[in-house]
DNA sequence: CGTCCTATTGAAATTCTTCAACACTCGTGG
DNA sequence: CCACGAGTGTTGAAGAATTTCAATAGGACG
């Protein structure tokens, strides 16, 4: 049962209580009173793929909760090659306190639901509320951990094993439609081919010649594309960093 | 002159009092009192290059302040390709709060001196002293910021532009012997060319034939193989993000 | 049915790595 | 004092991996 359960219900706002994000965002660190407070300032929008959430240096000075779907970081250079540098799913917090972000564009890559607030409101609650900026600190401390383990993927590993790696994350992060106990996986890969191949440095041409690779060695099963069936994760986690 | 000159001199603790990283670190959050029970638990330490910084999983679970030289932080794979994911220079904090780092190997690159202490004290000191956390925090944010950066030079830059954006990422970040107004800069690298491979993904023939290539087309000027000259800082800077 | 978008596949071109040889510096010890 | 070896860095030539260019196929939508 839930800890929480010493709030009434009734102490939840409104637009809070059917919240996917309430637990596991950063609004679980907040009391009811705090969360009221929040929740006068938020607006909850829904975007499509490819379209900007409101972030940084971006229209409005809104910070983000994902409530639902997955949402790409992307840096460039000045020539316009892209790198993805960080996918988020709900329910993680979008937006960096604190200052400017330099040159990150985040924009949704599936169907996104988000929760906006004015960045005025975090920074307060986070003066008051400890426990908020400590949640919002380990998240940035998991992100620069994930953000590492990807440099040694971008830096040291092959097409193959960068694609293998990229499947194997989604197996452990995505929705697992399909993760009981046991070896298999399978899921809808989120990303269209040209984000795949922005996200581990290659050509859309490597990352589909892998993938087919992949399939003629039995290793994976796709259906339209997107749909993806492992029969055997632990072998293909191997791949990941001693492939070819 | 310094805010802090209320605090008088004489509450500082003697080991702190000719600190380098007393006011940049995380040491210039605390007040004399907490620095005082901090330094009590305290050991400084000199680091030959290459020798492991006592961090995370390593031996003792202690936390490190750097005071001079830097630190190389990497990943490797299973068939031991290395990354290097981080550079740290005085005065950052090393040390992951709140559990473990997956598999990150923390070792000087120069002659380093660390200020290590026990992570229990400093968990007790970070919810006591909200301003503490709050510069781990911040810290955490800009290593994150610098790690996508990273992201982009790894996954979509080629070996001219990966060479030069670590000269100017040098150029920035370390020692500035010579930085006054203007367009010149003039370093030395603190790693050795297999240290460079490792931070840019490369091998160190190829990191050694674009030092060359740069040198013959007059952007930089090499004494001793460590010693940079770069004349043209905004030159190079572009040749950055559209090189070749 | 034509068009746009996405994905696949092939062949040629390019970049980077691998393998191999060599040069330089520095400290040690005969 | 010089020879030796280890550690570091450079350079060349051949090879491999990935990109680039180009053609094709399928699905969604008006």
């Amino acid at each position: 049962m839930d800890r929480r359960q010493d709030i009434h219900n009734s102490d939840i706002p409104i637009p809070c209580r059917a919240c996917e994000a309430r637990h596991g965002g950063i609004c679980g660190a907040l009391t009811a009173e705090e969360l009221l407070e929040l929740s006068k300032h938020t607006i909850k929008h829904a975007l499509k793929p490819e379209q900007e959430v409101s972030t940084s240096r971006s229209s409005s000075q809104r910070y983000s909760n994902i409530l639902k779907g997955v949402v790409k970081l992307s840096k460039a250079t000045s020539d316009g090659r892209l790198q993805i540098v960080g996918l988020q799913f709900a329910p993680d917090f979008l937006g960096r306190p604190f200052g400017e972000q330099d040159e990150l564009s985040a924009e949704a890559v599936t169907e996104v639901g988000v929760c906006t607030f004015p960045k005025s409101v975090l920074n307060q609650l986070m003066d008051k509320s400890p426990g908020l900026e400590r949640r919002l600190y380990k998240q940035s401390l998991r992100e620069l951990e994930e953000a590492r383990s990807w440099m040694l993927t971008l830096g040291r590993k092959n097409a193959q094993e960068k694609v293998v790696s990229f499947l194997c994350l989604l197996a452990t992060h995505a929705d697992p439609e399909l993760q009981d106990d046991s070896n298999k996986a399978a899921f809808e890969i989120p990303l269209k081919r040209s984000d795949i191949a922005d996200f581990l440095g290659l050509t859309i041409e490597t990352v589909s010649r892998q993938i087919t690779k992949l399939r003629h060695a039995g290793l994976i099963t796709l259906t339209d594309n997107r749909f993806v069936e492992i029969p055997d994760l632990a072998k293909l986690q191997d791949l990941a960093e001693s492939g070819t």
